[in-house]
DNA sequence: GCTTGATATTTCGCATGCGAAATATATGGT
DNA sequence: ACCATATATTTCGCATGCGAAATATCAAGC
């Protein structure tokens, strides 16, 4: 028995790599969707009309990313902008029919290729790499330098303006 | 305590990417280096004067996205193109005394980033992640599909020929 | 009402990485 | 020597995502 390779950051970008170059093939074959725009049509589904800005939080995207994405999602006449009629500044984002239907066939190729992430693992074992994976959200949070010196910097340039 | 989530799809994509913000961010501070480009270094650490071929192996890059970042490197002066005396279409890499010096200030950088990574998590914890990180590999081996075939194929082609 | 600063989104340039096709060289069989 | 095939690399077009800067609108204080 050999020492296991413990060289986390390799083998956390290789493993991504992986798993976005299978969902990418799949969707060459069947007319899939990549990873991110499956995120985004699961979001609409429970947050129908959702702004931009919100996908992009809760899909913890840059906003400007997400601007594009929604960019080449209409284009594949999978959502829709529509503007905010209260605000605007704001767009509202909603899935189509052909969204819907992506959607849902979405939904059972993520749920397969999820269970195909835990074979050979126990429960347990998936719950400490489902931890482990989140605990990078904590100890990488967004923004890091910036915001923690965001409020002392706003009061210098408050002194200084 | 609430369930876990164990949408383990989308926590393995924000897991990397809240990494590679963060290393980037880092690489914007000092001059510091991306994952893929320190990856690179440590190889030819082991394996000055590798072919191209050899490096996009070892990192589980497709060759033409080593092409792009040898170039990238090329250009940063971190490595240098020499050309295979015995073969014609090999180019071999090599670290440039640049180059040496960051995979140096690299290594230290990348060890303490991976005792962050471990942070929380006992050894067998993090053993049963390494696993399932690796795991992957096995579960989505590289081009699945057409390797699969390419035997038969090639026979078949053979006959039609 | 107007100015000032916040907020929502887009645009731009960039790095990463893929896949398909092109290029150049090697090599093996005849 | 020659041809077909295999191999090493590059080039191209694309999707993803970041950060910085631009744009447009809002909202709060005076």
């Amino acid at each position: 028995m050999t020492a296991p390779d413990r060289r986390l950051i390799f083998l956390l970008n290789v493993a991504q790599r992986r798993l976005q170059r299978w969902v990418e093939q799949q969707m060459a074959a069947e007319n899939g969707l990549t990873s991110a725009q499956s995120g985004v049509l699961f979001y609409l589904g429970r947050n129908d009309g959702a702004l931009i800005g919100d996908i992009a939080a809760a899909l913890d995207l840059v906003p400007s990313a997400m601007s594009g994405l929604a960019d080449r999602m209409e284009r594949a006449g999978l959502v829709e902008r529509r503007p905010d009629s209260a605000d605007g500044r704001a767009w509202r984002v909603h899935l189509t029919a052909a969204g819907q239907t992506m959607r849902k066939r979405a939904l059972a190729r993520t749920q397969t290729l999820n269970a195909k992430l835990m074979e050979g693992f126990s429960e347990k074992e998936i719950d400490v790499v489902a931890r482990w994976l989140a605990s990078l959200q904590d100890k990488f949070p967004k923004e890091s330098f910036k915001d923690a010196f965001k409020d002392i910097s706003k009061d210098q340039e408050g002194k200084n303006q």
